[in-house]
DNA sequence: GTGAAAGCGCTAACAT
DNA sequence: ATGTTAGCGCTTTCAC
């Protein structure tokens, strides 16, 4: 995998693969006025025919249709789009990676949803950076997309109020926007948190350790507080020692659970608040002689199996929400923006009900 | 897991962005002739300040560059193509749906690649039905996409032969092309399973189930007959009661393998191949007192927690390879048709280890 | 260094 | 029922 390049304006992006373009007569396709003089029609007639419009007689119709079957016509979607207005079928979405299977699920429930009303998905990756981010906004409202669809990366918005302004909608996932208002879809982040603490201590748990990721984003401090929340509520404190945030990949993961497992008094509990991170512990406890209780934020494939306990929620569901809120905005919807919550299921599959020591 | 309703979010935040759209012609982007206007220059030398061409005095474009700040200005990305030649900076990828960890692999490292060269990937699920495919590629080809990408789910692609010539590359992944000469990135899953199945030879097993997907696809029947292969190869011919073809899900998977664990004699060993069969057995194998050895094609994420044996590849460079080529193409190559060939490794976890009975 | 005119391939408006 | 004319917003001649 080789290392990401020095980032490109949005209009360099687009620049660097046309100047590779050379031959351009060979792959020249048919135009509508080459299936017009065939067929022995104006333009505007074979226009008409090719599109199913009124007014085309039989005879004329066929003869159209034969002719642009001959040359292997197909309509040129871009000369179109700039006629009709210069805005494309295109949705944008921008998030991180697919590999991981949180944004692979929301891309494909956009990408199912937009599907019934015949707009296309455009997906693009933002490395978790804020200016990759940035530069990607840029190069999807060149191509004139209908909306954009955001899990950001970035912590302030407020560079794309103007373009809200403007008529494309923005639909933010997982995270708020911030600066700027504009519809969202999110986790119920902080229920979902509290009810795996409030899970570990009907246990019996009091020294519950949680393994957070980067607590500069806003999920990850719902995801906090919840879990705070439920400990306080409790009158317990026996937690804190156990506190470690800004843990954001799978190798970090495993050493801090390490750590975590060495301390004495050792907890007798775990909280991870992602995929990742649960990952990670996982792969240190799993096969442990007298493992303690763990619950994962997220829910992931085979959990079933290895009887993970985990705070299930329906990323499938967000992205169609998300899809949901941007068609109705393309649509003409000017309403003020709404949020809508994904709610969070705690599903016990064994990990999160071990007693304590 | 459902959506909750959408709700409003307070009355301060909402007035900024969504309900202004009274000034001229509601939604309307600001074009480069405005800017030529505001900056006192002809739309010439805008277009050229903006692109950074030569031959701009100093001062001019700096005019030019504020104005285009102050109206909001962003190029049309549409226009701009369509005078280029109407062909877009677009790659198109067909696959299935983005859930299966094996599509999204193969999207990511397509989606890496292509963003080295300022290529942008276009998603769309064929939802494993060769006519949504075909209507994919239709759309796909009405958007002058640059190259197309194509995990195939129908069988016969010729087609597809006339728009090849016609300059738009193709590029096959995990499946050959039929009926025309492409490119394609395929696994060698001949060679993985029959080292599957020796592997599992060689740890004295003879009853060996084999539990296949859709046996009309390519790459089904191409682990199927390495398997027998292998067989062959030992003079063993005991496996053949416990071959299963055509199970598509993992529901199905779980069945089948529920049905093999109750012959008489039961199986001694199992070879699943594709990950949904490999997670279907794994729900009804795991916790088992005395489990079969089970070997799984395609690595998976917990593979190693779980301790299960497979028939790993890179899905990932499949990705980066099928769009390496797909650039090569767009770059102006011109050479016949290639084929990259992913190997495999048989991973050992302990479940493909386990001695028969 | 700058500008005027032409036109990419299509559709909308107004003919006929 | 069919044709003519005019653009969508930009880049490409070619002129100054």
């Amino acid at each position: 995998m080789s290392a990401s390049r020095p980032m490109e304006r949005p209009a360099e992006i687009f620049e660097s693969v046309l100047d590779t373009f050379h031959d351009d007569a060979a792959g020249r396709r048919p135009t509508l006025t080459q299936v017009a003089a065939l067929a022995g029609v104006s333009l505007k007639t074979a226009s008409r025919a090719l599109n199913d419009e009124p007014n085309v007689a039989e005879a004329t119709g066929r003869r159209v249709r034969e002719a642009a079957d001959k040359l292997g016509y197909r309509i040129n979607g871009i000369a179109r789009e700039l006629r009709r207005g210069a805005t494309s079928a295109l949705v944008g979405l921008i998030s991180g990676d697919l590999t991981n299977p949180f944004y692979s699920a929301v891309a494909s429930g956009i990408e199912r949803e937009l599907r019934q009303h015949g707009l296309q998905l455009v997906t693009a990756n933002n490395d978790e950076d804020a200016e990759q981010e940035q530069a990607l906004v840029d190069a999807f409202l060149q191509r004139r997309v209908r909306a954009l669809l955001i899990v950001p990366s970035g912590e302030h918005h407020d560079y794309l109020a103007i373009e809200g302004n403007r008529g494309v909608p923005f639909v933010f996932l997982d995270r708020p926007p911030d600066g700027l208002a504009a519809d969202a879809v999110l986790i119920d982040n902080a229920g979902g948190a509290r009810a795996a603490g409030e899970h570990l201590l009907s246990k019996g748990h009091r020294r519950i350790a949680l393994v957070a990721d980067l607590a500069t984003k806003v999920p990850q401090r719902g995801r906090i507080e919840g879990f705070v929340h439920a400990m306080e509520a409790a009158g317990n404190a026996q937690w804190k020692p156990y506190l470690r945030t800004d843990v954001h990949d799978v190798h970090r993961a495993e050493e801090t659970v390490r750590e975590l497992m060495a301390l004495e008094p050792r907890p007798t509990a775990l909280f991870t608040t992602n995929n990742r991170l649960t990952t990670g512990a996982l792969r240190v406890l799993h096969g442990q002689q007298n493992p303690p209780a763990l619950i994962g934020f997220d829910d992931f494939d085979l959990a079933d199996v290895i009887g993970t306990t985990v705070v299930a929620h329906d990323p499938v569901a967000m992205g169609r929400e998300a899809a949901r809120l941007a068609h109705e905005r393309i649509s003409g919807f000017r309403g003020p923006a709404r949020t809508v919550t994904i709610s969070t299921t705690l599903i016990a599959r064994g990990s999160g009900e071990r007693a304590p020591g």
